[in-house]
DNA sequence: AAGGTTGGCAACCGCATCACC
DNA sequence: TGGTGATGCGGTTGCCAACCT
């Protein structure tokens, strides 16, 4: 048996809103508000309404401060940032844009920043993007760092400098390479944060600094300002207390990871000691303990390769997993 | 001018999660 | 603590206007 309708749908009105039906459903919601139970609002209204019809047109459309029409490029920017990071996570993206709703979004992705995109990327050297579509297999050699990294640069670079205004991404600025995670094209996040700077923003995302990125997806603020010293952040499309994440509190030892989670890798170079450092992440997206080891290139590439298991500074050996590398 | 196609967008649907009892 | 109803989200649909042939 199947859960009962949220309304009786032979009663209610479907399709486009009357300007009758939008003036009632506005001027009952700014006079009583909605009183907590969108189901039962229409009928207080006096609409032949679904509540959940009622509720999306009042989000979408009626309720004040909507922004219809172009969006600028800055938010193009930050929706390109986004989705590369979080994919279709349509609300939280909309979180970041006032004014803008995830309805909106959404449609404007699916017709045509989607499709401005493509174009750039297509008519960027007439080329498919250099990363293979193919999932990693333990038989296959993953790439050289430094060959991902020229390979990110001269396909990538032009399509970022079209949307950022940037001109270019330069070693060591940071860059996020998504390997292995079945997307197609794998994703590129790029991020502008150096080391020698050690800015704790980054330019756009309003990331960590380099010893936290990892945590970059998506964050609001570094800095925490509530009065009980606690603040929420975003992370992996998730809000958790900042303190639930332990790469904030510093970089804590790490024990060990469960399995079948993924981790990120933070492969960087300061002074010239190269080091790596890994981050876990829960099945739901948040973050956990980082680790931060000491290891050249040749033993990360070496690292990445190895075959199954868990990933510890002991064993060295990894889970099959998403592999996002830092440069 | 008419029919067909495409693009844009509002709205709907179904599912997952949340909140309350 | 499990059940139930409400809410929120993302994918999809369908309508309409603009454009093309």
């Amino acid at each position: 048996m199947g859960r009962a309708p949220c309304c009786d749908k032979a009663n209610v009105k479907k399709g486009p809103w009357s300007p009758e039906e939008d003036a009632k459903l506005k001027e009952f919601i700014e006079k009583y508000g909605t009183g907590g139970n969108w189901i039962a609002l229409p009928q207080k209204v006096g609409l032949k309404r679904c509540g959940k019809s009622c509720r999306l047109r009042w989000l979408n459309y009626l309720r004040p401060n909507i922004k219809h029409g172009e969006f600028s490029d800055e938010e193009d920017r930050i929706i390109c940032t986004l989705y590369a990071n979080i994919g279709s996570r349509w609300s939280i993206i909309a979180a970041q844009l006032p004014g803008r709703t995830d309805n909106d979004i959404k449609n404007y992705w699916n017709t045509k920043l989607k499709k401005k995109l493509m174009g750039m990327m297509h008519s960027n050297q007439g080329n498919t993007p250099p990363f293979s579509a193919t999932p990693h297999t333990q038989s296959q050699a993953l790439p050289s760092l430094s060959q991902l990294y020229k390979d990110f640069s001269s396909f990538y670079t032009p399509m970022i400098k079209s949307l950022t205004g940037h001109e270019s991404i330069s070693h060591p600025q940071n860059f996020l390479y998504n390997y292995n995670n079945n997307n197609i094209p794998p994703t590129i996040n790029y991020q502008y944060s150096s080391y020698e700077q050690n800015q704790e923003c980054l330019m756009d995302l309003k990331c960590y600094s380099v010893k936290e990125n990892m945590l970059a997806f998506g964050c609001t603020e570094a800095s925490c300002s509530s009065s009980d010293g606690s603040c929420n952040q975003i992370s992996g499309g998730k809000i958790v207390k900042q303190e639930e994440m332990g790469c904030l509190q510093g970089l804590v030892p790490n024990n060990g990871f469960e399995e079948n989670q993924k981790f990120i890798l933070d492969y960087g170079n300061i002074n010239g000691d190269p080091f790596l450092t890994f981050t876990d992440q829960k099945p739901n997206g948040i973050l956990g303990n980082s680790s931060q080891l000491h290891y050249d290139i040749e033993e990360v590439k070496q690292l990445i390769s190895i075959g199954n298991g868990l990933i510890n500074d002991e064993n060295k050996t990894q889970e099959k997993g998403m592999y996002q590398y830092y440069y």
